[in-house]
DNA sequence: ATTGGCATGTTAATGGTGATAACATTTGAA
DNA sequence: TTCAAATGTTATCACCATTAACATGCCAAT
């Protein structure tokens, strides 16, 4: 991308193929992208490519990994602002992750297919997984800082919270909500879901 | 296919064409076929499909409905060995959700994906909009007969528990609600979910 | 009954796509 | 300095969705 064009090695075309790759769908909205379309906003042949990728899922692999760290900008971002333990911590996760999904629809949408290769779904499953710890170590503060009397080693909270999280933004992402209810505000479902599922177990 | 094939003129093409789609995808338990396959398993050539769906999203549209049609059994079922308006009744609902998505893995993930043309979407969407109906109505005949004190005619109770449990039901599509917790049992979780939803508002 | 038009099939061809093969250039380490 | 490995390039393939051109059989009007 910032190299002298003049050489015959490109130096940096598997970063740079990435990039492109996720400029394209940031661009057309889709991640139904061709190798020739990266290939050429590159300024490289398409085989070329597959010196540094061993197929399509590979490279589409490695812009889910962007993707990953996008959403996780998000919702770093999205904590900065609000106290830690506190109920508005929650929220601000739920809301960065919903928000990724509105403004990141196609990468989202990549994020979340199903694909392939079962060695690089391990990869991308830890990375999820990462993601989940933020959303639980929130939700054990919580608990600890503002109802000591309950706090749930379990996993089952934050699981359902995700689920909740994810089922509102998956189905944001496919338009079904204003279909269903043409009133219904994600935020808002979201935020009075959380306090409906923090107040289990009491 | 059950027509005597010694006829040039096939008789009921377009309905054969859309089960064999459909056993195609239940066999291999992917929706990436083509166009070629269901051609071969209806003992026809690939062109004659075009005399009956402009192109193949609009084959896959018709496996869609009757994809929805299988999900609407799941949920039909499920009432007939219930007593309306309870709580087990919406359990019985949303377990027929969840075993629709594990059972029928590749029509779940067909139902929503996300596709082309804007007008099937339109049709598709009405189609989900009775599920979420029966839903709904599920939801005010609980409130109706177990807390006459709280009815709430709004749809967010419904669209929330419709949320989750499409959540719970994607994540574990994608094999993920095991990665974050070894020991969720999607069912479970939905129970939990609903119970403390339906608490909200009292 | 005959026949002509329309619906519905067939084979041939097109254009695009992922992927591999065969060949070319550069780089860097012995 | 040189040659092998790394990395690009231009054919080339197979597969696929779709269209074109042609063939067949059903049905309705004569």
């Amino acid at each position: 991308m910032n190299q002298s064009m003049t050489t015959y090695h490109h130096g940096d075309l598997r970063n740079c193929a990435i990039i492109a790759a996720a400029e394209l769908i940031e661009a057309t909205g889709s991640y139904d992208i061709t190798i020739g379309q990266v290939a050429k906003r590159t300024g490289v042949s398409a085989p070329a490519l597959y010196r540094h990728f061993t197929d399509k899922d590979a490279l589409l692999t490695a812009v889910r990994e962007l993707a990953h760290i996008g959403i996780m900008e998000y919702t770093t971002n999205a904590q900065h602002h609000v106290e830690p333990g506190t109920l508005a911590h929650l929220d601000a996760l739920g809301s960065a992750y919903l928000r990724f999904a509105l403004d990141k629809k196609a990468f989202f949408g990549l994020m979340w297919e199903n694909h392939g290769d079962a060695d690089e779904r391990r990869d991308e499953a830890r990375a999820k997984r990462t993601g989940f710890q933020v959303l639980h170590e929130a939700i054990q503060l919580y608990f600890r800082q503002q109802r000591p009397e309950c706090v749930d080693t379990s996993l089952q909270t934050a699981t359902l919270l995700w689920s909740t999280a994810h089922g509102i933004a998956t189905l944001q992402h496919n338009q079904l909500l204003d279909t269903f209810d043409e009133d219904a505000d994600p935020e808002t479902l979201l935020r009075t879901a959380t306090r409906a599922i923090l107040d289990v177990d009491p």
